[in-house]
DNA sequence: GGAAACCCTGAAGCCACTACGGAGTCAAGT
DNA sequence: ACTTGACTCCGTAGTGGCTTCAGGGTTTCC
């Protein structure tokens, strides 16, 4: 199969699929004449699992190392165990801070009554002063709240 | 005051301080002869406001536009509000998501009974399969679960 | 045979910084 | 007066996980 019809298999961009395989997470393909990829069964595998893991919010460097105890199965997996727990602990943390950060921007929110002008509008003053409890800034590894759009592929 | 002192003064950066000023978050101050930047109080003020709106996890953009609104005093409050109250649901939204995450995490935990070879790991084979639901991979605009290291300061 | 749809590569853009290199400036100590 | 070390300047590049673009080549369908 082509990259086109692997990336609609796997609801994935094209471009992502290149990523990956300049990235290592997905093994190069063979060619054709005119230097096409042509992808097999297990390239779809593959690429569903990394998938999967990134829905999980997984690093690729995370993915990368479980595709490496994937590839040696003699291993035992407590290193997977441990890998993810180590990621459901950063998980834990990232919802522990937003919602942290819920109750400040929503006691922020309560500063307006009605609408003023901005010059005593309460939540401009209440950012100004530091309407914050100390610690409201994130220190784990969990990203923040905005995303870029996402394509609908 | 100088870059230093004020990097000191707010817990930035002063990289960051320059970033900003080259962002126009922050308005150019004079100099000295030796082309040392040279800081009032109101830098500081300004500074803050934004450090507290990067504390509560909004964007340059949405920081931005509320200072826009602040430098226009006779505007109502009526945008500050709505900004809020779009930015409250990013985060609402990124919490509900990072919720379902977990879930799908800890069920994926579960598959692994003890300790074995990789290859029949229950984890690996989940990841495999797609032991997700539907709808797992987050759709906001909210970040994910993992963050660069942060500087001390 | 010609247009549309696909594929290729390499480079640049996104965000909010962080780090680095190379040079100039300043204050304190000897 | 001179040296040391801390500070400052600027511009550029790197981070992660892609996305977009420019500028081509190929295949497929009518």
């Amino acid at each position: 199969m082509k990259i086109g019809e692997l990336a609609t298999a796997t609801s994935t961009a094209v471009e992502t699929i290149r990523y990956y395989e300049r990235e290592g997470l997905l093994p190069a393909p063979v060619r054709t004449e005119a230097n096409y990829r042509v992808y097999e069964a297990s390239h779809v595998q593959r690429l569903q699992f990394v998938r999967h893991c990134r829905g999980l919010d997984m690093t690729l460097q995370e993915i990368r190392a479980l595709l490496a105890f994937q590839d040696a199965p003699e291993d035992n997996c407590a290193n997977v165990n441990a890998l993810l727990d180590a990621h459901i602990g950063h998980v834990a943390q990232r919802i522990r801070e937003l919602r942290q950060l819920e109750k400040q921007l929503k006691l922020l929110r309560a500063q307006c009554h009605g609408v003023q002008d901005a010059a005593h509008c309460g939540i401009l003053q209440g950012l100004s002063a530091g309407l914050l409890a100390p610690g409201a800034v994130p220190t784990g590894h969990v990203h923040r709240s905005h995303r870029s759009r996402v394509r609908s592929t």
